[in-house]
DNA sequence: ATAGTTAATGACTCGCTGGTCAGCAAGTGA
DNA sequence: TCACTTGCTGACCAGCGAGTCATTAACTAT
């Protein structure tokens, strides 16, 4: 008895092949990354790539959107169906998804279209549309409900939510770049939002 | 009379391609830039380009150098020479220098060590001893200094100098990015500060 | 002038990698 | 079991770009 020395298993490759293709851009960056490396990875020929994407930039595309899954969706909803107050909600599942950002694969997809996205316009508004517009209009959203409520007073802030998401960017950018020296993001994080619901305070 | 074909420059050349190879990499990033493009930038055939700088990557090093002359240290002589008040030295000075980085070659230095810092560990080391520790650290001492003096208190934000910089930042960011979507940095930037302020003020 | 020095050129090599394709063999159905 | 479909392989090609080097000509010193 031979075994076989390859299976015909059509309908996972796609995920394998964007899950291997995930791991080597995070390792090496689009550009430093090997269409065969990425093959290998995935435990499979070169040429087969190509029958499943048609070229490595669409096969990049694919791992970015692979990523966006409703990760933000499932934000949303828990804004739009939350019991708390708003301060409750915001120092309690806000804080903690915030907190989780900068170790998840969206640091490293941020770290892809920073060095890859002005030469795919497409996929950035893709990004933007899905992941960013939706996330600030979350936050603002969410803010200007605390001040119909009577919880929040009107400021800049209020029109502002980029103000809650930059130290979780100073956050990403410091993993990337600056490995060796730690930085307590959690922190970081929390102390950003004791200042911003402080100063909004009703 | 004809004109010689090129000129002796030895002096000269170091700085115009470093220079031409900024613009070309702010253009197109590290890897995707030809060493053949830089020395057409630069007015200079490529064969010159090995005789001033061993390999593509020291011409890297070379560039993100180049960037880093003594825009800190200047800012560093102010916090120590300086008559205002903490505050009105934050507000004033401080913040018009926080607002110029998005603009500046500073943005163009943090795209290129994000892709490619994880393969240069040396560069990151490079600037972070001499841009960002020095910084933080001059934010830092600034800070409580405020402090001694009576004009700040004590607060989680004297001993995390970073806050200072998660706008900018995102400013950084969002520029590289998301160029269609307007953001309006200098505001973003000021009001993280007015926010600090209004905290640590005694 | 002119011989000597060296900044500068540009044609060349060579390895690498994105992309192709003819053939193969794993599954399928009768 | 045997023909047929098609997922899959791996050898191949073409182009590109980093790095080299023999040659040239712009300077310099005497």
């Amino acid at each position: 008895m031979t075994k076989p020395r390859y299976r015909r298993r059509k309908k996972d490759r796609p995920k394998e092949i964007t899950a291997a293709a995930f791991d080597a851009f995070a390792e090496h960056g689009f550009a430093a990354t090997t269409v065969d490396d990425v093959a290998k990875r995935a435990g499979v020929s070169k040429g087969l790539m190509y029958l499943y994407f048609k070229t490595k930039e669409e096969l990049f595309k694919a791992v970015v959107k692979s990523v966006v899954v409703r990760r933000v969706d499932q934000l949303i909803l828990e804004v739009e169906t939350t019991e708390l107050s708003s301060e409750a909600f915001i120092r309690g599942p806000l804080l903690s998804f915030l907190q989780k950002i900068p170790g998840s694969p969206v640091a490293i997809v941020v770290r892809l279209l920073i060095s890859e996205g002005p030469r795919h316009p497409d996929l950035v508004d893709y990004y933007y549309e899905n992941v960013v517009a939706k996330g600030l209009a979350a936050i603002s959203g969410f803010l200007t409900r605390g001040v119909d409520r009577g919880e929040f007073r009107q400021s800049a802030v209020t029109g502002l939510p980029h103000l809650v998401l930059a130290p979780v960017m100073l956050s990403i950018i410091w993993g990337i770049i600056f490995t060796k020296q730690a930085l307590d993001t959690d922190k970081l994080i929390a102390t950003q939002i004791d200042m911003l619901l402080a100063h909004i305070k009703a």
